[in-house]
DNA sequence: AATCTATCCAACCGCTTTTAA
DNA sequence: GTTAAAAGCGGTTGGATAGAT
């Protein structure tokens, strides 16, 4: 017999919530916060189980939360972001101030995957879709420097990729770089042998491609993030800080730099976990760096880096990454 | 106007991880 | 070190709504 939740257990009210329900929830949490949430439903007067109260809290009632449509910004951000994560939608989410794990989620299931699909993107792999029976094209002709998935399987690795999700808030602030979302179509009949691959690292060719774009300033115009998105910011600038060895320029919309964090406000403490995390940034641009360095030796065992100018593969070891913590 | 279908999203379920005793 | 409770997370469901027929 299967199990039943603490609200069928309990007898507790389930469903959508009313407004009575919310205020009771909310005027509770206004005058002696959440606590410990499994008393919550009992002091707040509310028939609801305490994992209930935690939810509607979270992705509803909470004050700092953005609501409303996603901006295209978010958008590219929550695509990149789950080519390199995954599922992961509370990580994906917290770099987006003002977003629930579920609205994001949300958003994914049924607008980016369609979106994605369209563009003949698997949504789940990041790669092209296959399509069968199409000749094999010239391998590096037709696909453009934006096509980076695709170009990614053209390059042979010498180890397996890892199949596990690489941990930790892996290129915070290198990750936020402004990315061209137009994705590729399998145009050039990308054997599909290869497209299978778990993509995490793959992401992060596709950030030094970016990178090295807006190096080459090749692209129209940046991204600009959010002026409410502090953590971005703040990452973007800690990026652009430990990068100009890299790029050997700098990113133009960086040049909002301190004074847009400052305008964007005081450091919220929900904020506090994305601003730990950029020593993930100063962690990976230094192991960047120190592959940079190596670009051309042939021992290299780990992911490829689009680096090089002629689409020359960098190659850089990524368990060094996997090492440090 | 009535019915059907597709879409969106809030909420639930169940599993895993973390924390406290 | 063990156990139970709490919290967190991701997958899934179901109701509301809009649009099509």
């Amino acid at each position: 017999m299967a199990k039943q939740s603490c609200c069928h257990k309990k007898k507790l009210r389930r469903g959508l919530w009313s407004p009575e329900e919310d205020e009771k929830l909310m005027n509770h949490i206004a005058q002696y916060g959440h606590g410990c949430w499994s008393s919550v439903p009992k002091l707040a007067g509310l028939e609801r189980c305490g994992k209930s109260c935690r939810l509607r809290w979270i992705n509803y009632l909470r004050p700092d939360l953005k609501r409303g449509t996603f901006s295209q910004e978010e958008e590219d951000l929550i695509i990149h972001l789950h080519s390199l994560l995954g599922n992961k939608w509370s990580r994906i989410a917290a770099q987006l101030p003002g977003r629930t794990d579920n609205e994001v989620k949300n958003f994914w299931n049924s607008y980016i995957k369609k979106r994605l699909r369209e563009r003949g993107i698997d949504p789940a792999t990041h790669q092209p879709l296959a399509e069968p029976a199409v000749a094999p094209a010239p391998a590096t002709t037709t696909v453009s420097r934006r096509a980076v998935f695709g170009d990614v399987d053209l390059i042979p690795t010498t180890t397996p990729i890892q199949a596990a999700p690489f941990e930790g808030p892996i290129l915070d602030g290198v990750t936020k770089l402004p990315v061209d979302m137009d994705w590729p179509v399998a145009e050039d009949g990308v054997p599909s042998s290869s497209l299978s691959r778990p993509c995490y690292l793959q992401g992060a060719c596709f950030d030094m491609d970016a990178l090295q774009q807006h190096h080459c300033s090749s692209i129209p115009g940046p991204v600009v993030p959010s002026a409410s998105s502090y953590s971005t910011l703040t990452s973007m600038a800690e990026a652009e800080h430990c990068n100009t060895n890299i790029t050997g320029g700098s990113l133009p919309w960086l040049e909002l730099g301190a004074s847009a964090v400052a305008d964007a406000g005081h450091v919220d403490s929900c904020y506090a976990g994305a601003l730990d995390e950029l020593r993930w940034s100063e962690y990976f641009d230094s192991a960047f760096q120190a592959a940079a360095s190596q670009q051309g030796a042939l021992q290299a065992t780990g992911q490829c880096v689009y680096g090089g100018k002629d689409d020359v593969p960098v190659h850089f070891d990524v368990h060094g990454l996997s090492n440090w913590c």
